[in-house]
DNA sequence: GCACGCGCTGACACCGGTGTCCGGCGAGAT
DNA sequence: ATCTCGCCGGACACCGGTGTCAGCGCGTGC
């Protein structure tokens, strides 16, 4: 255009998409500073609808999008979201990232994964490293390490944003999602009541999980109703892991009077527990019922298939994005999407006789 | 220090952490220029050592790290890698993913996850813009969208690394990792040909993945060493579904002739199979074998246990980053880790009488 | 003793955005 | 018609790095 614009040589290369537009292409090219194209993207209210509208249509002409490191740069904060687990199970960590990304897709984030060792003692430096580096914008927590407060005093130091997820309020609403593990404990501790089970076994997480407290006070709860109880001996501490379900369950299947029912704090222990049963040379529903929770894709390869407690793991992830980024105006979802729904399938049945 | 630098105040902010430090902080601190400490960073040759030495301290002591955003937008191009993937099997994502984090530990790159959908009729753009919005220093794809051409196509175009990750060589050695299916397929049909089957089933991915090929041939090649054919009315074409493998077991299991043992294509559909006998009323291994591929965890959870054929995707993953990123140097590695194995479980015997 | 070459270093512009601040312009008051 | 006020938009510095290029100091050849 002048002289002084000596990149106007390549609007060639700009139309035909060979070059990306930046912000000085898109004032140049609307007649009007680079500042006011920066109003543009980040909605300054102080500007004249005509002037707005001009600008709009050169960005939407050359499909101009900010650049986010020099955003990041200016901003003092990247455009990233990161995902810090220590969740070994892969479907809950695929279904988180797939929620978050549901809530993230279009507003210019990204999500970067980041997994860590709880019991590592570089724990929270490590974190901080990640977060201060990368000048995280926010960042999404899951059990157990959302649990734990030496990173949760470290986040408040930072200044970056953050969601706790876990099975209870272990923060602040603003920073803290809560799935609500004792209601699908209490669904768990229901359906088996209500099949008629009396006597019936917990294989419980690791206690050092809150949601093992949780879905067995639930389930409690849910026994209750029906004025079952549950015997302390019939607990077995598992870690959710298939190994100690089939432990534990073998535990509990010893005992003289054994239940004619066991609930799994998970899917991957109820696996387990069904395994137990073949080798005790029980069949399942028809001598032992077993619940799990999760469901996860290996309630329904296992045989006989999981009756199973839903934990709406990619909504919550979805929650969660939202949250933090703060797309809201679309927060008109079912809230009983978020809460664990029963699942019936065929390891679930009245005890016998 | 000098009035011309203001900053100098903060040096107790610096000192205690409070402050992060910059690049202008360390040049400041080591009584050089900027440029200098740039140079340090990105190893260029032509400093003195002592020089180099007097910076290096400076760095370590006040815990340096450039920030990736600025370091990007002079390099036009991020520190961040892509991991465009259209496989459901959250097991396979969440090892690729550690794999490639394996990888990029210590490096300074970070790992942004971003699934596609394969049938989309935006794939390209879509991914493209992912590329160029982030400046992604590379991707890594794996099937089937690592099997596009018309991705692969962008791709070169964008001048963006990328590594694609198949079951044959799809692209040239430095864009390409081959996973060695037909191995996996061959080690299969040896074991069931050893055990002594001789009509045995195979139940295929979809034909648009190059693996189904791959893993077919593959076991051909194994039974063939024994002398055993596969006939082609013993093949089912399945998709890498729990239901699809359901569905073509069930088909074997009805000929007249039906196989005395079944390769199906991945863990998924050999679980189906394992139902599919079930419903048959055939026990597993007794009245028929199963054999799967991939070793994910469901394989150990069904029953009974499948004997399958472990796919080292981790080892592949690590195999992708250190391609993308060249921290070469300890490449020393077995390159058996990187061939497929065979597991021996309990869903394979030898045929009955 | 001087010109030359070379290795090392620094000044300066630049990457592509945003914050600050100030000047220009139109509408309403006098 | 002029002054004032408020809104809008632009010039400029800055975020924290890197590329370019010129200059400095030093050793070498003649």
């Amino acid at each position: 255009m002048s002289p002084r614009t000596p990149k106007a040589s390549d609007d060639a290369a700009l139309e035909s998409g060979r070059r990306r537009a930046t912000i000085n292409d898109i004032a140049r090219l609307a007649g009007v500073s680079k500042k006011t194209v920066s109003r543009v993207i980040n909605r300054s209210p102080s500007l004249r609808p005509e002037t707005r509208e001009k600008i709009e249509a050169v960005i939407a002409r050359y499909g101009y999008a900010p650049d986010p490191q020099a955003r990041g740069l200016a901003f003092r904060r990247s455009f990233l979201i990161g995902l810090i687990y220590d969740n070994p199970n892969p479907q809950y960590v695929v279904n988180m990232q797939l929620g978050l990304l549901d809530g993230m897709r279009g507003s210019g984030f990204e999500l970067v994964v980041h997994p860590c060792d709880r019991g590592s003692t570089t724990l929270v430096p490590d974190i901080r490293s990640f977060i201060e580096r990368q000048k995280l914008f926010g960042v999404v927590l899951t059990p157990s390490v959302s649990e734990d407060e030496g990173v949760a005093a470290m986040l408040r130091e930072t200044g970056c944003e953050f969601v706790r997820v876990a099975s209870v309020a272990v923060d602040g609403p603003d920073h803290s999602i809560v799935t609500q593990d004792r209601h699908g404990g209490m669904l768990a501790g229901r359906h088996l009541a209500e099949l008629g089970h009396r006597r019936v076994g917990f294989i419980s997480g690791p206690l050092t999980f809150r949601s093992s407290h949780e879905r067995r006070g639930g389930f409690e709860d849910g026994l209750r109703e029906h004025g079952v109880t549950l015997s302390p001996e019939h607990v077995a501490e598992g870690a959710y892991t298939f190994e100690s379900g089939l432990d534990g369950a073998a535990k509990l299947l010893a005992l003289p009077d054994r239940p004619t029912a066991i609930f799994a704090g998970n899917d991957e222990m109820a696996a387990g527990a069904l395994h137990a049963a073949r080798h005790a040379g029980l069949s399942v529903p028809g001598d032992l019922s077993v619940i799990g929770f999760d469901d996860f894709q290996i309630a329904s390869r296992v045989w006989p298939p999981l009756t199973t407690i839903r934990a709406p793991t990619r909504e919550i992830g979805r929650l969660a994005s939202d949250k933090l980024i703060g797309q809201a105006g679309e927060d008109k979802r079912d809230p009983a999407d978020r809460l664990p729904s029963l699942v019936v399938r065929e390891s679930t049945a009245p005890p016998r006789g």
